[in-house]
Order: structure tokens, then C-alpha cells, then sequence
DNA sequence: TCTATATAGCAGCATTGACTTATATAAGCT
DNA sequence: AGCTTATATAAGTCAATGCTGCTATATAGA
């Protein structure tokens, strides 16, 4: 499951937040995400274990207790990847017009053959058997 | 649909990659996506469609070609929402150590009553009927 | 040891999403 | 007008995902 996928879920993307404020029981998180989705313990569980089989939480056992914790790192990644994107909204508009109407109209072959700019596909995932 | 959920998908990931490039048509675009991912023509319309419907692109026809180019907007959503957690990146490393640590023992009463750090759930798009 | 609490895992069902194939619309050429 | 190219839409299929309800495991306390 790729990073976008498992933030594309709003339990998760809220549980995320939740634990940027530090680690926390499964119980004190099922709570809250319970009360505000109205979903089953048993679907926070199973929103949690996404969490953790991807990257984004770790977990630690004290006592009955599960504390679960933020790991940043996919998000960084997500960060990153963003970057490309990122002079179009950041620095000047005056740059971001001048992206726009210059690349679009005579910088490309649009022959498909050489790389485009984007320097390759961040992710093939799919097809190509 | 959620701008994460339309990044969840390579191909439309890789759509954007090309257009920050600037304006493609159809075609061009339909190419290269054909050769990386062997899908149909039919099916790359579609995800431009997704792109659309959901702010990420904007097309002008222009002949009997389509001309796709990126929006900004929604990438830049997503950028806003990354920017709670990207203390546990940026700056010194040792910051982080030190939320981690701090944030989680002492200072989350745990109980699920008060607003928690993240001051609200970020999108309520389900249940709560 | 027996019971209660905290949490995870599994089976089954419903929904959603990504494809494919077939068809429609529109521009441009002859 | 009729044909071709470029692109979008419709219908149908299949796999993946999220949810509920039930069951399993583990810690703590009586």
C-alpha cells in the first residue's frame, strides 16, 4: 500500500494527528476516533495495524497497554516528493506564471520518446509484467 | 474523493510529474503513460478526468487537442496539512528525539474528553449521520 | 485459578475503484 | 458529405478495502 493510499483514509489521517501530540494507548485513541466516526473498536484496530505495517506508527507494549507512536518517516517521504510541486506555490506568482505559459507551448517535443521532465515514474507498482 | 486518494494511484501521480513541465495534450500524455504502464487510452482518460474533478488539472481545448496543465491547488492542501508534522523532520534532529520522548509520558491526559493536540478531526467526510 | 479488561485477528459482506471494450462527439481533411 | 483522428463517456467485470461481529490472547487483580 503506498503512503497516499494509507493518508487517503480519514480515520487514519485523524489518528495520525492525534499522535503528534505524543504516544498513546489504542484504548484513549479508539475513544476519540469512536466517538467522532462512530466506527467499531475492531475498525480502529485494523486502522492502527495499517499505520504500523506501513511505516507511519510503532508500537510499544506497557502493561494491558498498546502506546503507539508517530514515525515520520513516510510522511518525509511524502515531503519530498512534494517538493517538485512546491515552486508553484511557494516564492513569487510572478515565477509561477512564467512556469506555466513558458514550459506548456514550444519546450516540449511531445513525442513521448525522451524522458520527460519529471525524469521517470516515481513509482511502477503497477503493470509492466 | 479525497486529494489523497487521488494521489494514491501511480499513474495519476505520474500525470502530474509530466505536467509540471507545462501544458500536454492528451495524446502526448495518453503516450507515455501507455508505454510505462500499459493501460489503455480509455483508462488514461479517465484518471485525467479524476485530476479534473478533483482541481488537480485544468484542460483548454485548443483543435481537436485537449491541453492538460497542472493546478497547484490541491498539492498545495496537502502541503498545508504535512506542515503539523513536519517538526519531526526539519530542524535539528534533536528536537524530535525530545517531542517524541516529552510529548508522549507526561502531558496526554489520555482520558479522550479534551480536544487533543491536533485540535479536530480534518475532514468529517463519514459517518456522524 | 477465575474473571475482567485491553487489544488483536479473522470471516464474511458491501462498496468502491480501476480496467477493458464498445460507442459517442467533435475537428479537420479530401 | 463522408472519413479519420483525438478524446470522452457508458457499461460491465474483478479485485481491493472498510466495516461489523465473533473469537483469541495476554495482563492484572480477586
Amino acid at each position: 500500500m503506498h503512503a497516499f493510499d494509507v493518508l487517503g483514509d480519514p480515520v487514519r489521517r485523524r489518528i495520525l494527528e492525534l499522535l503528534v501530540g505524543g504516544e498513546r494507548p489504542s484504548g484513549a485513541i479508539t475513544a476519540i476516533i469512536r466517538e467522532e466516526f462512530g466506527i467499531s473498536p475492531s475498525a480502529v484496530s485494523q486502522h492502527l495495524r495499517v499505520l504500523r505495517d506501513n511505516g507511519f506508527a510503532t508500537v510499544r507494549a506497557e502493561g494491558v497497554h498498546r502506546l503507539y507512536a508517530m514515525d515520520p518517516a513516510p510522511l518525509r517521504e511524502i515531503d519530498t516528493w512534494l517538493e517538485r510541486f512546491r515552486r508553484f506555490w511557494s516564492r513569487h506568482l510572478d515565477g509561477l506564471a512564467t512556469e506555466l505559459t513558458r514550459g506548456g507551448h514550444d519546450r516540449r517535443p511531445a513525442d513521448g520518446s525522451g524522458a520527460a521532465t519529471g525524469s521517470g515514474p516515481d513509482t511502477k507498482e503497477r503493470k509492466e509484467p
